[in-house]
RNA sequence: AGGCCCGUAGCUCAGUUGGUUAGAGCGCUACGUUGACAUCGUAGAGGUCAGCGGUUCAAGUCCGCUCGGGCCUACCA
């Protein structure tokens, strides 16, 4: 097949994934012999598109996928959607209601809303499979799941009976963090917090004097706390006071001894409001206070707090009690003040803490065997990565992880929204309960059994990710087994999990990476994964997070696939890519992978003309290597191979493409691909073979960067089989030839400096040169000979002769000299200008000396020859010995032109 | 308030356990090519490794402080 001008991805890449899919290569092997490796894919939200944080998600998995793959795992990379309970929910009430529809719950009921969001769900997922296909991702299609799947719901059913069996989780009142627009709780970590200014105010409080930023609340208090060993205070601890407030209620308060109480702020007591303060409700706890709740869940003022604030917004009462209060005298101080507000990321809007009856996960019950011990759901937590069974990279981040950990909290599970799993109790009449999949007599309407209203938080479905989707669906459906059965006869399961490497972003390091190991660990007594992989951000080229309202700087990853190409995108997102860097992405970063993928292009078009219509299987790799040029190309990929698969197992996958683009371009390209176009090595009989091999296995190299052009070059050269499946290439251990490798470098550096010359003598390039080599280094000298004519056609030399190095004064007084420790360059000049000459060699002259006087006062150093390791004093004798000669060679030739 | 990360060439970043003359890509300058190259090649300029101090024979690398930038967490009422 031959090679078009270039490569278009648009007209290839659909084709190319299609064979992919069809040859099954995305399905893990199922030969027993070969090890496991699993990643789940981190499934995106099933109404989305795809941006750039999947890309790199995917960019990353893929290379892993691909790698392994073809060095010979059984690889299960298992691809799915989520039902993204929140953000659906109020993604598809806005659609109804953008539709006319003002109050689609009402409107539609539950069970309508559900079908409906469904439907929606339904619709989109096909839309980001294909845009995650585009990408080039090699997962397994056939083993796709998404977080409603029955079998899924299935094991968070079972999950969540066995937890309640065992007692973590429990339903209780609670603060919770209740956002009243969206009328639902969510978890502590989907708040954020964001200073806003406000008012302090210090107001008169019984025989107290107290500080806070929201006085409405006062009119729910209970108590007063301070220090117990503030001494201005501790005669009031355990007496009752009533407090009459303006216009509102007259509150009764006991004064409390608590040490959470901080004397310096502001007047050292605390007005504690258990009801819309997650503080106070712990302090009321502790002292056994009661709660009055006077915020209700539509975000106005209950009856509580009296008739005449009843019904007012938060803000309004703020208002009208800060002026009663004044009125009345009460109201000591009013200064501004920057209050941290705590804000729902789905809504935006304010979070209002409020007691309400929710499911919870207790972190702190020891109930989970692990290891022989019964722990608590935060010790196995800390355990995992404490004792190494889970790597977490980078490895800061495991840090971050412990102080998570610290200051965790019960995990409230419930959410009051319909759409996602429905928690899984019923209950009947007022005393029967049952927790489980389903109630036990059948059909749940008939038996008078109602479900509990509420959903599960997202996270809690994501939370059993790795394993629930590795349980067969058929054994899920029989309701007879238990978990532990699902879990035992599941192939799946058995063989892929724990899985090798969880990849995803730092940002939900908390929201899901902490979540699944509680809850694998819990229900499976394994631990999910063996190796977090955290990648960073993606920003714009001024630092900014990319946001579609500046498009200037926005790369959106379906425009760049659909212009230059999935690999050259895929590249872009690699290359100075690590672990939890954040990646400035710019369009210019990419214009320079797409002309990698050029080159690699017309590179094979050269291979191809040099393998002049011989298939890679006739082109055997002989026994023997004779040509020195060979031998050094297959050393040098020998060490690329190496050094690359370090790399890669050390998760350095930016720095792997980017050490295989050097080597290509530079050794293969600007070396391998000049040299073999001179008789000698063109007319080798073994250079077609040793291209052909160099080129496969930079092709095998590149591929899990690059699929797609490599996989059609790969055919294009008359390969059998796909890439894909190809192996890995392996370090050849006979491909070792020191003379060889050494010789050829020392010939490319000869030809660079010879160039160098040309450019400085601003000698153009037609002009003839007759250069004369001194060889040095004795030990490369036959290597130097064989590349002469290499040599003589790279500097366009006309004549070119060697020389002994004892030779080298003898070049004439009108040559221009490069010197160099393995080698002599004489290029005679003719009318050359000698001044240039003579300042050039002053020049080296000078930065040598330099160089030597550094390490000859280094050698001078008694403490530096005494301490430093034997091989670091012998390298720097070495070096100065080589320095020395290289100068007394440049003191002759400068004595020579002199002369 | 606490924690974490970052500061290396004009730009984006590498720099593995401290050890020769700190690297790459892009950009820039000059020259050359268009017979693998919507080009490519060659050569070149460009860095007080944020600053100060310390440990060490030796610091971009380890430690402390300062300045600058970013992120996360939090029950300062």
């Amino acid at each position: 097949m031959s090679l078009d001008a270039y490569f278009e991805p648009q007209t290839h890449e659909a084709d190319i994934y299609r064979r992919w899919e069809a040859s099954g290569a995305f399905q893990p092997s199922d030969d027993p012999a070969r090890p496991a490796f699993t990643i789940s894919m981190p499934p995106p939200n099933a109404t989305g598109t795809l941006h750039l944080g999947h890309a790199v998600m995917l960019a990353i998995e893929d290379v892993m996928a691909r790698w392994r793959r073809m060095a010979g795992d059984a690889v299960l990379w298992l691809p799915g959607t989520d039902h993204a309970a929140i953000a659906t929910e109020s993604v598809v009430i806005r659609k109804l209601q953008a539709e006319g529809m003002p109050d689609p719950r009402a409107a539609l009921g539950r069970e309508k809303l559900v079908a409906s969001i469904a439907d929606f769900v339904a619709q989109s997922r096909d839309r980001i499979r294909e845009q995650v296909r585009a990408m080039g991702a090699s997962c397994d299609w056939t083993r796709e799941r998404y977080t409603m799947d029955p079998q899924l719901n299935r094991c968070v059913n079972a999950v969540f009976a066995r937890m309640f069996r065992d007692g973590l989780i429990y339903r209780a009142p609670r603060i919770v963090n209740w956002d009243p627009y969206l009328q639902t709780t969510v978890s502590d970590d989907e708040i954020y917090h964001e200073e806003r200014p406000a008012t302090f105010y210090t107001m008169k409080y019984g025989p107290f004097e107290v500080g806070t930023s929201r006085p409405e609340t006062k009119l729910g208090d209970t108590a007063i706390a301070v220090h117990p060993d503030d001494e201005r205070y501790r005669a009031h601890i355990g007496k009752t006071y009533e407090v009459p407030w303006p216009k509102g209620p007259t509150i009764t308060i006991r004064v409390v001894g608590d040490p959470h109480v901080d004397p310096e702020f502001g007047t050292g007591a605390l007005g504690v409001t258990p009801a819309h303060s997650h503080a106070d409700f712990d302090i009321a706890q502790r002292h056994n206070l009661p709660l009055i709740q006077i915020i209700g869940e539509d975000g106005r003022m209950t009856e509580a707090a009296g008739p005449h604030y009843a019904g007012m917004t938060v803000a309004e009462c703020r208002e009208a009690f800060a002026a009663e209060l004044d009125a009345a005298g009460l109201l000591v101080e009013a200064r501004p003040y920057s209050q941290s507000m705590s804000l729902c990321y789905r809504s935006k809007k304010a979070i209002e803490p409020l007691p309400k009856a929710q499911w919870f996960i207790d972190v702190n019950k020891p109930a989970v065997p692990w290891k022989g011990k019964t722990l608590s759901l935060r010790q196995v937590l800390r355990d995992t990565v404490d004792a190494g069974d889970i790597e977490i990279l980078p490895e800061h981040e495991a840090k971050t992880y412990f102080h998570w950990i610290d200051n965790l909290r019960d995990w409230c599970i419930s959410r009051q929204i319909w759409w996602g799993h429905r928690v899984p109790v019923w209950y009947r009449g007022e005393e029967d309960m049952y927790v489980g999949h389903r109630p036990p007599s059948g059909d749940p309407a008939a038996d008078g059994w109602t479900q509990d209203p509420d959903t599960l938080d997202t996270w809690f479905s994501s939370a059993l990710w790795t394993w629930s989707t590795l349980v067969d669906p058929d054994l899920a459906a029989d309701p007879a087994r238990d978990l532990r059965q699902l879990l035992a006869e599941s192939p799946d399961f058995a063989r892929f999990h724990p899985t090798s490497v969880m990849e995803t972003g730092y940002d939900i390091l908390f929201f899901w990476v902490a979540r699944m190991i509680l809850a694998t660990t819990y229900a499976t007594g394994e631990v999910p994964f063996r190796t977090v992989y955290l990648h960073g951000l993606i920003l714009d080229k001024d630092g900014d997070k990319m946001s579609k309202s500046k498009p200037a700087t926005c790369v959106d990853p379906l425009d760049t696939i659909a212009e230059h190409g999935a690999d050259t995108m895929r590249l872009s997102l690699l290359l100075g890519n690590a672990p939890g860097k954040d990646l400035k992405l710019g369009k210019e970063r990419i214009v320079g992978c797409k002309r990698l993928v050029n080159k690699i292009w017309n590179a094979a078009k050269l291979v191809q003309r040099t393998m002049d219509g011989a298939s890679p299987a006739d082109l055997a790799l002989p026994e023997a290597i004779e040509h020195p040029v060979n031998r050094w190309m297959l050393g040098r990929m020998r060490q690329l191979i190496t050094r690359i698969d370090a790399r890669l197992a050390g998760y350095h996958f930016g720095d792997a493409a980017e050490q295989i683009r050097g080597d290509f371009w530079s050794q293969f390209c600007d070396v391998y691909l000049e040299a073999i176009k001179v008789p000698g090595l063109a007319d080798a009989a073994e250079t077609p073979a040793v291209v052909s091999r160099v080129f496969a296995d930079y092709l095998k190299l590149f591929h899990p960067f690059l699929p797609f052009v490599t996989e059609h070059l790969w055919s294009a050269l008359g390969h059998d089989g796909h890439l894909i499946t190809a192996s890995w290439p392996a370090a050849e251990m006979a491909h070792d030839w020191p003379a060889e490798t050494a010789g050829v470098d020392a010939a490319a550096r000869l030809i660079s400096a010879v160039r160098a010359l040309r450019a400085e003598q601003d000698l153009a390039a037609a002009a003839k040169i007759d250069l004369a080599i001194g060889v040095r280094n004795r030990d490369i000298g036959d290597v130097l000979r064989a590349c002469g004519p290499i040599i003589e056609r790279l500097t366009r030399a006309e004549q070119l002769v060697f020389e002994d190095a004892s030779d080298d004064a003898e070049a004439p007084a009108d040559a221009a000299v490069t010197l160099d420790a393995d080698f002599i360059a004489a290029v005679r000049l003719g009318a050359a200008d000698r001044a240039a000459e003579h300042k050039r060699l002053e020049k080296q002259l000078e930065a040598g000396r330099k160089r030597l006087a550094g390490l000859d006062k280094q050698l001078a150093n008694e403490n530096f020859v005494t301490r430093a390791k034997p091989e670091a004093v012998q390298r720097v004798r070495d070096e100065a010995a080589r320095q020395r000669e290289e100068l007394e060679a440049v003191e002759a030739r400068l004595a020579t032109m002199a002369g």
